[in-house]
DNA sequence: ACAAAAGTGTTTATAATACACCCATGA
DNA sequence: TCATGGGTGTATTATAAACACTTTTGT
């Protein structure tokens, strides 16, 4: 069980990585009306964490989060944001990590490595779900979605991190293409619409935000979804991705 | 000269801070139709930079911040939000930094620490001009408030934070206090119109300012200003902090 | 033909904008 | 008394919200 965590090449010491300093990675994906974000169990333990990983010597930090992203995901992730510094000198039990060293019988530098203080730069990436296949990392055997309304207790303030992440959407929906990053390639409009009422937690007019969004011009009119129920069929929608940068840019608001 | 930048008591050594992580305090201020950013002139030199500092070993990220804050002005300041971080391998020049060691007669300790790469992370803080008087860094000789529309140019990535900040009240104004820090405790109307406009940059229409202001109920009037020139006196107004900040909990927007 | 959901249109309420008017002040 | 800036009112326009009507589909 040592061997596992003592993984070649990842050289957890002050040489090859910033010494007390960490990314922390809040993946939120959406599915079946709800919002999920992507949590690690780890070994041995029924203790859950963010994926998060630390910055190379010669690392920007906004690629330590895209690495770490792309280790879990497999993506190379298009959404991504700093979020927010976690610097208080008590976020990390330091007891509780030694046990957990002690546990995965890791070696001393590593050890070492993680009985540091660590200062979190806490990311905000956006994923459609059923684009990938979740991937642990060498501490933990389980990388899953966990809905944010039922969301386990994380190790240190990592459940403060995932508040944090959900009041920034809360408040970005206005501003920032969740819907692109989050849905699927083709949408209905009724999808598109749940996933602005779920993040905004309102009831939205159906009438309305059509209008509302057809006007912005970003949205692409395919042709009709044949299936389904007994009733009229759907357009499929997808983003006009050149026309939701632009009107990113103009600095607009909507919804 | 040497012996002015080894500060007795300032210990720049992995001991006594934490390495590679330094936070940058853009200080904004407003006067005469103006923003302003504090900059400090490095001793024996023209070159300028951000106030900064580093974070104590057993120190919150944001009382580094604040600590450093209360260095250049002798205030606690209060408001105080984290931007973002600067992380890129290459936002420091170490070429320069070794020539400034140098010109300065630092001692080793001091070169190894500074000769490290800096995670920054940048700061924003508001405040009244008016209200102090600045304080320049064992590094420097000045410390003085330069208009952000002719700001000289500064060390490292530092203009990049201003334009940072620039663009980030732009956008926060609407939601956040920025009056209430930047103005004296008393002001007319017409001054924090002003102050919207400098910030928004667009004019605003006086009749409609008033009324939308006004209807917050976040405001207090007092007796009329009896002075200056040839025509009818304002009103002074000064905040209702307490209303300001059930208004700002409440998560609406104006202007 | 009917129920269910989609798409569109219309009315009403609310907020934003433009600008007009009168008031107070000191030169 | 007049020029100047301050305070308030009103008409107009634009946007948001509420909701009604029609269409399309599979059973």
């Amino acid at each position: 069980m040592a061997n596992d965590n003592n993984i070649p090449g990842l050289n957890l010491d002050s040489k090859s990585f910033i010494p007390s300093l960490s990314v922390d990675c809040v993946i939120l994906g959406y599915q079946n009306d709800q919002l999920y974000a992507l949590v690690l169990k780890l070994k041995n333990s029924n203790d859950w964490s963010l994926p998060g990983g630390f910055i190379k010597k010669d690392e920007d930090i906004d690629s330590a989060a895209l690495r770490e992203l792309k280790n879990r995901t497999g993506l190379d992730i298009s959404f991504l944001k700093q979020m927010h510094v976690f610097g208080g000198t008590q976020r990390r039990d330091l007891d509780f990590v030694d046990q957990k060293l002690n546990a995965l019988g890791a070696d001393e530098t590593t050890k070492t490595w993680f009985q540091q203080r660590f200062i979190s730069v806490a990311y905000l990436a956006l994923v459609n779900p059923e684009s990938f296949t979740p991937i642990p990392d060498p501490w933990s055997d389980l990388c899953e979605w966990k809905p944010l309304n039922d969301m386990p207790q994380l190790i240190f303030d990592h459940n403060e991190m995932i508040a944090y992440a959900r009041d920034y959407i809360g408040i970005q929906i206005k501003y920032l293409p969740i819907g692109l990053s989050l849905l699927p390639e083709k949408f209905t409009m009724k999808t598109l619409q749940k996933l602005y009422e779920v993040v905004l937690e309102r009831a939205l007019d159906r009438a309305n935000f059509q209008k509302k969004m057809l006007k912005l011009g970003i949205l692409i009119r395919h042709e009709k979804q044949m299936s389904g129920g007994a009733h009229k069929a759907p357009y499929l929608y997808s983003f006009n991705e050149l026309k939701y940068h632009e009107f990113l840019e103009s600095g607009f608001g909507f919804i």
